[in-house]
DNA sequence: CTCCGTGCAAAAAATTTGCAATAAT
DNA sequence: ATTATTGCAAATTTTTTGCACGGAG
């Protein structure tokens, strides 16, 4: 199990480090993007640097095993990269709540960006804000 | 000419000052988002406090006068609101080029996310990132 | 005269960096 | 042994805040 980050860190020539583990750990069994202070917060036993957090975190997305997520609080949130899974989020400007949009029809228009105008689309960033069901009571 | 935003700014007491002429002229005729620091050194005569500036953008922001984009790069950018002409933003990891793109067939999933979960999206922010087609070569 | 807007200085918050000590291969 | 990783401290960068002055209505 989790041998696809091993080998992603490996083949990069990078070490599976105590640090490392816990911050996946971590991402895996979160359910909405953490900041790098919340992951510093959750690791319990021997915490490290939020220097090394911010260092790792840095390293594992530019490896793409994780994403970082911008939702206009001042500071990046982070999330595993499940390719498999791709979503977005929804964020509540009334209460904070964040949930996932698992959808997003958005390879025909990057199809359509490299027909029209040769960009590569690599990734895209997607975010929706607007007002939860419960707040809008 | 502009009354739209004189209005915006004076239907909420706000007056148009000159610091908040500046930012908008500047913001108007830019072809790309603009960092708080690059409208600052925009405006040539009488230069305003860099917080004079971050405190209007805040203020013209909330107002929906200008939008915020966040490309990643450890700061936001600023541009005008244009509801008529929505748009979002390509960027080369390579050159750092911004290219416009005009579309996003976003309204549908919009509903959908309406009538799945109660949420009523009131914006979204979209970038892409990739390689531009000069990059590519 | 009163309030809003601004400059100035300082503070706060997020992120990055240098370097020496430590851990991994 | 050699190279990568971390802790610690300090620096950098972005953004925010307090307060007193100045100007518009």
């Amino acid at each position: 199990m989790f041998t696809e980050t091993r080998t992603l860190l490996k083949n990069n020539g990078k070490s599976v480090t105590g640090v490392r583990s816990a911050i996946l750990d971590i991402l895996r069994s979160a359910t909405s993007p953490l900041s790098p202070k919340q992951i510093l917060s959750l690791i319990t036993l021997k915490k490290p640097d939020l220097a090394t957090i911010y260092r790792n975190l840095s390293l594992m997305e530019s490896l793409a095993i994780i994403n970082s997520v911008d939702l206009g609080e001042g500071f990046k949130r982070y999330e595993m990269n499940r390719p498999e899974s791709h979503k977005h989020h929804i964020i509540c400007r009334s209460c904070g709540k964040i949930e996932d949009v698992e959808e997003c029809g958005l390879q025909e228009i990057e199809k359509k960006i490299f027909r029209k105008i040769g960009f590569k689309i690599e990734k895209h960033r997607l975010e929706f804000f607007g007002v939860c069901a419960l707040c809008r009571k």
